[in-house]
DNA sequence: TTAGGGTTAG
């Protein structure tokens, strides 16, 4: 009985120190405790490997699930969700369906807390339809589907391109046995907000408003960013200032939105009177609103504030990414210091940020506006892919060079790639081409264009 | 375990 005592006791302590991210002292509670003949047991464990996984990596996790069999502590189901949503986080789906297989093998039976995690991870790593197996899985061994499974199963069937899928779902929770919740409605007004159903998404907000469930900062903020990605700054700002009016004023995703918003419009004014509220009232900045912020000083050429940004951002131990680069080197190309971009896009290399096809095409942007269109023309040959923008740019900036038919060859070379550039663009390439003189060469170019529309290669 | 974010052309 004491030492039950005593260990419920070191759960608390272990628990605390764990919340308050001291893994180092935790550990140091856990050896005083063994020393005093106070021995862990699986919910001190459980907790230990929860913050490893939250605050570390689940392989630094996976070692005190090492430690805890020795020590002759058996895991349970809850050691194991732990651990799948541990390398859900960090989008391990091979690691989570391992770790599934490992608690069969220990002869535990999984949770619909175990198959839900799996399932998010599936979804959210882009295997739909291994995830909709595990949905299969878990009905065919009786495990009863919750309102979470089907949360997840709404929520990843909209962020994988079938938002109606997930609406018809949504339709059908009532005769599933639940009625759904303001994570179902945020879940469901988002997935068809960012497929442009915009109709079916005011549709569901009106249900909300019929329902007992209290839009909350999320509905606010998905809602506002619809209308912004669709030009509807006026309702959206509407929405902005009713969520101050209703309390919401410490919602930093808010703010960025309606900054990033602002600039969008060019209205750099009120973008810095936003920063500066958001400011005034405390809220702590994270790394994507660092970068909104960097973004807008670099709107306003103010580099060397950006960088200090920059310096600031990573001693408040956030560190930067690869969007703060991206930012950067846009930056710095819109200002003419193309040295300087180049610079930033090598230690951007070199930090391990390889996605970097945004802040390549800010380069040959910026080189082609320069007149540097044969450096730009280098680098684009040195891409190893490419997108819409990198063609587009590169294209009016051979235009602006005259070299129209090495322009025509690059337009054609792109649509056979699958990309495409702006209408706008095409013409420049056949304006340039008639205008030199090429009427042949421009007719040709009309035709192969409309031919490449209808097979949309 | 499930819901909202930031960058590039014209």
């Amino acid at each position: 009985m004491i030492r039950r005592l005593s260990t419920k006791l070191l759960n608390v302590c272990v628990s605390s120190l764990c919340k308050s991210r001291n893994l180092d002292k935790a550990e140091a509670v856990i050896i005083d405790g063994i020393r005093l003949g106070c021995l862990p047991d699986v919910v001190t464990y459980n907790t230990l490997i929860d913050a490893y996984c939250h605050l570390v990596g689940v392989d630094e996790a996976y070692v005190i699930l090492y430690r805890m069999r020795e020590a002759g502590v058996r895991p349970d189901v809850i050691t194991y969700n732990s651990l799948i949503a541990g390398a859900t986080r960090c989008c391990l789906p091979s690691r989570s369906l391992d770790l599934f297989e490992e608690m069969l093998q220990a002869g535990l039976v999984p949770d619909d807390w175990s198959y839900n995690t799996l399932m998010h991870c599936l979804f959210k790593c882009g295997y739909p339809e291994d995830a909709y197996k595990i949905y299969l899985d878990m009905l065919s061994k009786n495990v009863a589907p919750s309102l979470t499974t089907y949360n997840t199963l709404i929520n990843g069937m909209c962020k994988t391109g079938n938002a109606m899928n997930g609406l018809r779902l949504f339709r059908n929770l009532k005769r599933l046995g639940f009625s759904a919740e303001l994570v179902t409605y945020n879940t469901i007004i988002n997935g068809l907000c960012k497929s442009g159903r915009i109709g079916e998404a005011r549709r569901i907000l009106k249900e909300l408003g019929e329902s007992d469930c209290v839009p909350n900062e999320i509905t606010y903020t998905t809602v506002m960013k619809c209308c912004f990605r669709n030009g509807r700054f006026e309702q959206g700002f509407e929405i902005f200032s009713g969520m101050m009016n209703k309390g919401y004023t410490s919602d930093v995703f808010a703010y960025c939105a309606a900054i990033s918003a602002l600039i969008k419009m060019g209205n750099l004014e009120d973008a810095n009177a936003c920063v500066e509220q958001m400011l005034r009232n405390g809220i702590g900045l994270d790394k994507a609103c660092y970068n909104t912020i960097i973004y807008l000083q670099c709107k306003e050429g103010k580099i060397d504030y950006a960088f200090q940004l920059v310096n600031e951002m990573e001693e408040a131990g956030l560190g930067s990414d690869q969007y703060t680069y991206s930012i950067l080197i846009d930056g710095l190309c819109r200002m003419g210091y193309i040295d300087s971009a180049n610079k930033q896009l090598h230690m951007m290399e070199m930090r391990g940020f390889l996605s970097n096809l945004v802040a390549y095409n800010c380069l040959i942007d910026g080189l082609c506006k320069l007149g540097e269109v044969d450096l730009a023309l280098k680098l684009f040959h040195e891409m190893k892919s490419k997108d819409d923008y990198t063609y587009t740019s590169i294209v009016n900036g051979l235009c602006q060079k005259s070299r129209f038919h090495a322009a025509s060859k690059l337009l054609l070379n792109c649509l056979k790639e699958g990309s495409s550039v702006l209408t706008s663009t095409h013409r420049a390439v056949i304006a340039g081409l008639q205008s030199a003189g090429f009427r042949r060469d421009a007719k040709r170019l009309k035709a192969s264009l409309r031919v490449a529309s209808l097979l949309r290669y």
